[in-house]
RNA sequence: GGGGUUGUAGCUUAGACAGGCUAUAGCACUCGGCUGAUAACCGAGAGGUCACCGGUUCGAAUCCGGUCAACCCCA
């Protein structure tokens, strides 16, 4: 059997099988590998967000790696070279720790202290990849073309070593410092967070809210009203803290005397009476009695202070101070010179024998201490109040704010570089480069950077007991200090590294810490290439990376950090574009989540949908736009655009493989549909173009859908009959290039967002490379859109839908062929032409509006009339009513009025309106205003040839329905009526010709299936012919 | 408490920056039609206080101010 030039297609193929095929096509062929070595003459510089193996990838995943996919792709296609085309994995941090600390069952840091940080940390290093097979299936499964086999790894030695010398450039630079200070806490990790680790976990949580007096030491029975959401923090208690500019009032209340700001008198107590008003200024200094009296106040508190950030919005104007755990509280303690009472441990449990509550957790111990503050008079009110709070992002404990060892990088000090450098990123979508990341970026605290933890890259400081610190930015610098390089770079065994003093001689021993695993991350742009040490990267030029992208929880995440450290250490943007993406949402709109139970894992998913319809629906919408997960839109997306192609593939590789059509180039005959498609087709390539290099992927998408449409519902409908001509003319030769090219560019220009189908399409036309993703993306010719073309062709599709809206009003089917259609109006004769089958006529004619089949008639507007012409409206209206319309409307337009029985008639009073000859039914098209008739008139001989025209359908369907072949021969049995017969009678051949028929026999036989037509009884039976 | 985004038919969605005929289209629904590539298509019907209130304007889904709701972020 010869082999057919084009694949046909078994009509019951599904995306699910052809992207199976091509995905094993891909891997027979190492397609994949061809695309990654793949060059051009432009750079395109990638970088792969670091996710943490430790966790199945969920559908969410698989959307920004589509996202990527689509974006490197389209850069491939486009003549560039991709540098770094490999993934990334996040290794450390408290995440993988956490799970550790389940495996064991530990809950405290002294319990893995005790079981050993070697044999921890080893558990970590082989935990984070648990699913890393599961990621990569998943990137080959949704078609991801990254290179995995050059993944960058945080933990590995060499980027860590690159981390150091980032570290050390900040450190030298003056960026970095150690401070003691208070700062977000989780007391179940026993360490600090950074401010964008606190911004992962607010809650909204009920907190107490208490008023409290305390005493005046200074003026009989007055006190002051202090308010606090964290009751715990009041034994801590040093100052109390006004603002200066804001006015307090000295109330009474109960015989007590109160001051309290003058705003807030009224929220707090019911019945007041004011004494005096007084500045904040006037009540510093003023001294207080301690509220409880359990821990030694250090000398120089329990005074009244200034503090600016006091407002008189809620509370009492009036703040308790507790330096140790607050921020503001603890720049007042400092300011002062003050000790600092701490009772609390490191786990967050009161830890001084003094308090009553001694062992238990600080927001346990809560409702005790309103207890005792009630059964000692101290309370004044207490409510619930609703606020959101930090909790620990990973493990949900509350946090809290305590004063510790910390280093920082002071991010604040380049704050102006950073706003200056995030204007030259293209954000999408734009809103985030002013709102959500510039907004931070203009308030940007120093980064808490260390970590009293074991699971990171260790924090390459070391100190002597003299308090000199070095700082070492290589394995090299280790030696030449004269340390010994472990052979792992993390803890414990760098902790063993000890070497002299360069200043005075004294052992130098390591920091504790191990820093922030963003850091880790935010240092992708470089330490994925082991800056400086070795030479594949060049921040001239590499930097800044020309696209990152990540869900919309990375903005002040990953993106965060990236633009901090490359503003740091190259004076330059990290990124040239970043995409936020939003979340997808179940079917019902809700947030995905474990706890809920209606996570979706892209693995289980991609086993139910093909990779492509996927790939399309992330892009059914904008991608910054939340989308909910319904496999209902996912279907109806890609049959509107890849099933519907399919099909018209299908009946190109048919038919033209029965033409043995090849080929070479588009050869236009002057018919005006392929013109027409072939601009429609670049039209499309000009507009995808251009959204994907606006990063408006979706776009695209939509794009498509009308594309597809036009290609299918109206090029080929219309065309179909040339393709079945006999023989092979210059009209044939240019309909199969026209839908040849049609289908071909649509590969292109779909390839980076459906690369499977795409790719299916371009092989099966024999496309020429060895995939469609190694030939270049589709170029638009100027020279073949005609938009003069696509408008006419607007035009005439716009007669055609009026005129079957005129048969339906008219009952007249479509069948039924007309004896006539009049057109006036801006219409393209040849165009009209083309489309003509469509309309069903005997006659198409093109007239002027003067010569139009109407006469205007003329009435009075009621409403406008009346009022004016009150008794007499029912005579002029007779009058006008007979008069000749045409007339009328002259005298009207030239006169501006008109004068009937003496009244003078505006044109807003009367009404002229078109009316068709009796014979003929019109209409005007919607959009355009052209004026369509269709001449009512069947005549005898129209109405038969419709009649054969039924039967020819109802034959088709039992032909269908009996699944005959189109070559099948067949026998008819026909029991028809005498409109029928006589219909049979005049048009026997061409029912024979379009049904295939050997012979029709018109009696009765057994079996015949009633149909009703016109209201009359036919009755049909077929037989395949022997 | 502050900031950001979003709100268009039962669902999905265009239009909003650059105000202008009857607010776009699809899915689903009803009725009718067309069809030998098609799970397609066409027509009609039904479905809309363009979240709400106010302002600017000859004219507001669109611009401005406020309110409400949802989501996100921050303190």
């Amino acid at each position: 059997m010869q082999s057919l030039r084009f694949r046909q297609i078994d009509p019951g193929m599904t995306l699910k099988e052809i992207d199976s095929e091509i995905l094993k096509y891909w891997k027979d062929k190492d397609i994949l590998g061809k695309i990654l070595t793949k060059g051009g003459s432009k750079k395109f510089v990638f970088l792969e967000g670091p996710p943490t193996a430790n966790g199945r990838p969920h559908i969410g995943h698989a959307m920004t790696r589509t996202i990527k996919d689509i974006v490197l792709r389209f850069n491939t296609m486009t003549d560039h070279r991709i540098y770094r085309r490999v993934g990334g994995w996040d290794c450390h941090g408290l995440p993988v720790e956490l799970e550790a600390e389940k495996h064991f069952g530990f809950h405290t840091k002294s319990e893995i202290i005790n079981f050993g940080v070697e044999k921890f940390n080893q558990y970590c290093r082989e935990s984070i990849f648990r699913y890393i097979d599961e990621w990569k299936q998943v990137d080959d499964l949704i078609g991801f073309s990254i290179d995995h086999s050059g993944d960058y790894i945080t933990l590995r030695n060499d980027y860590m070593e690159s981390e150091w010398f980032a570290l050390k450039t900040m450190y030298e630079n003056g960026l970095l410092y150690k401070d003691y200070t208070v700062v977000p806490y989780c007391p179940r990790c026993e360490t600090s967070l950074s401010s964008h680790e606190v911004a992962q976990g607010y809650k909204d949580v009920k907190d107490p809210s208490v008023y409290v007096r305390f005493r005046s030491a200074d003026e009989d029975n007055t006190y002051f009203v202090a308010w606090t959401t964290t009751p715990w923090t009041l034994p801590s208690n040093e100052f109390l803290v006004v603002n200066p500019e804001m006015e307090y009032s000295l109330i009474e209340v109960q015989g007590s005397r109160y001051y309290v700001a003058s705003s807030r008198a009224g929220y707090i107590f019911k019945d007041y009476r004011e004494i005096r008003r007084v500045k904040g200024q006037d009540l510093l200094g003023k001294r207080y009695v301690q509220l409880m009296p359990f821990l030694d106040a250090p000398a120089g508190t329990l005074r009244v202070v200034a503090g600016s950030f006091v407002t008189s919005e809620d509370g009492s104007g009036i703040v308790h101070a507790a330096p140790a755990f607050g921020a503001d509280d603890y720049q007042i303690g400092k300011a002062e010179g003050v000790d600092i009472l701490n009772p609390v441990d490191k786990n967050g449990r009161f830890a001084d024998p003094g308090i009553p509550w001694n062992g238990r957790f600080v927001r346990d111990a809560n409702d005790d201490i309103i207890a005792y503050l009630k059964k000692n008079q101290l309370l004044i009110k207490s409510e619930k109040y609703e606020h959101s709070y930090p909790f620990c992002y990973r493990c949900d404990t509350p946090l809290l704010y305590y004063p510790l060892d910390a280093w920082f990088i002071a991010v604040s000090r380049i704050r102006d570089k950073l706003v200056e450098y995030n204007e030259r990123i293209n954000w999408k979508p734009d809103y985030l480069k002013h709102g959500r990341f510039g907004n931070f970026l203009g308030e940007a605290k120093d980064w808490n950077l260390s970590r009293d933890r074991f699971w990171g890259t260790p924090l390459p400081a070391w100190r002597c007991r003299n308090g000199h610190t070095v700082f070492v930015g290589s394995r090299k610098e280790i030696e030449d200090l004269g340390g010994k390089v472990p052979d792992d770079l993390h803890r414990p065994y760098i902790d063993e590294v000890k070497f002299k003093c360069p200043t005075c001689g004294e052992e130098m021993v390591r920091e504790p810490y191990v820093i922030d695993t963003w850091f880790d991350s935010g240092s992708a742009t470089y330490a994925a290439s082991h800056y400086p040490f070795e030479r594949n990267f060049d921040p001239a030029t590499d930097v800044p990376v020309s696209f990152i992208t990540e869900a919309i929880d990375q903005t002040r995440g990953w993106f965060y950090v990236l633009h901090v450290i490359a503003a740091i250490m190259f004076n330059k943007n990290a990124y040239e574009s970043a995409l936020s993406i939003n979340f997808i949402l179940d079917e019902q709109g809700r947030k995905m989540s474990k706890s809920k139970g209606n996570s979706v894992y892209a693995l289980d998913f991609l086993n139910q949908v093909p990779p492509d319809s996927l790939r399309l629906f992330f892009l059914y919408g904008a991608p910054w736009k939340s989308k909910n997960l319904d496999k209902k839109v996912i279907d109806e997306v890609s049959r509107k655009t890849l099933m519907t192609v399919l099909n018209v593939y299908s009946f190109f590789a048919y038919n033209a493989n029965i033409d043995n059509f090849q080929y070479n180039g588009l050869h236009l005959s002057g018919n005006p549909l392929d013109r027409y498609m072939v601009s429609k087709t670049n039209s499309f390539v000009k507009a995808s173009r251009e959204a994907y290099e606006s990063l408006d992927f979706h776009e695209v998408v939509r794009a498509s859908m009308e594309f597809v449409d036009d290609l299918s519902n109206f090029y080929l409908r219309l065309s179909r009959r040339r393709f079945w001509a006999e023989g092979f003319d210059e009209d044939k030769q240019s309909a199969y290039s026209t839908l040849y090219y049609a289908l071909k560019t649509f590969a292109g220009v779909m390839a980076p967002i459906t690369p499977f189908f795409s790719d299916f399409l371009y092989l099966n036309l024999g496309g020429g490379r060895e995939s469609v993703h190694l030939d270049s993306f589709p170029e638009f010719e100027g020279s073949l859109l005609d938009e003069k073309l696509e408008n006419d062709m607007d035009r005439a599709y716009s007669v055609i839908e009026t005129v079957r809206r005129l048969r339906q009003e008219n009952s007249i089917k479509g069948r039924q062929p007309l004896r006539e259609i009049l057109i006036a109006g801006d219409i393209d004769n040849a165009v009209l032409g083309v489309v003509k089958s469509e309309l069903n006529a005997k006659e198409i004619r093109i007239i002027d509006k003067e010569h139009e089949p109407i006469r205007l008639s003329a009435d009075l507007r009621m409403e406008k009339a009346a009022p004016v012409l009150r008794s007499k409206v029912n005579a002029v209206r007779e009058k006008i009513r007979s008069m000749d319309g045409r007339d009328l409307q002259s005298q009207l337009s030239e006169n501006g009025s008109v004068e009937i029985e003496g009244f003078k008639l505006d044109p807003e009073m009367v009404e002229i309106s078109r009316v068709p000859d009796p014979d003929y039914a019109f209409s005007q098209t919607e959009k355009y205003g052209i004026d369509v008739f269709i001449n009512r008139n069947i005549d005898r001989e129209d109405y038969l040839e419709g009649l054969a025209r039924e039967l020819v359908r109802r034959i088709q369907v039992m032909r269908k329905e009996m699944n005959l072949n189109y070559t099948d021969r067949i026998i008819t049995y026909l029991d028809l009526s005498d409109d029928f017969l006589e219909a049979l009678n005049r048009h026997s051949e061409y029912i024979k010709n379009e049904t295939q028929s050997d012979s029709i026999i018109t009696d009765k036989v057994d079996g015949m299936k009633l149909w009703e037509i016109n209201g009359e009884p036919v009755r049909i039976k077929i037989d395949l012919a022997k």
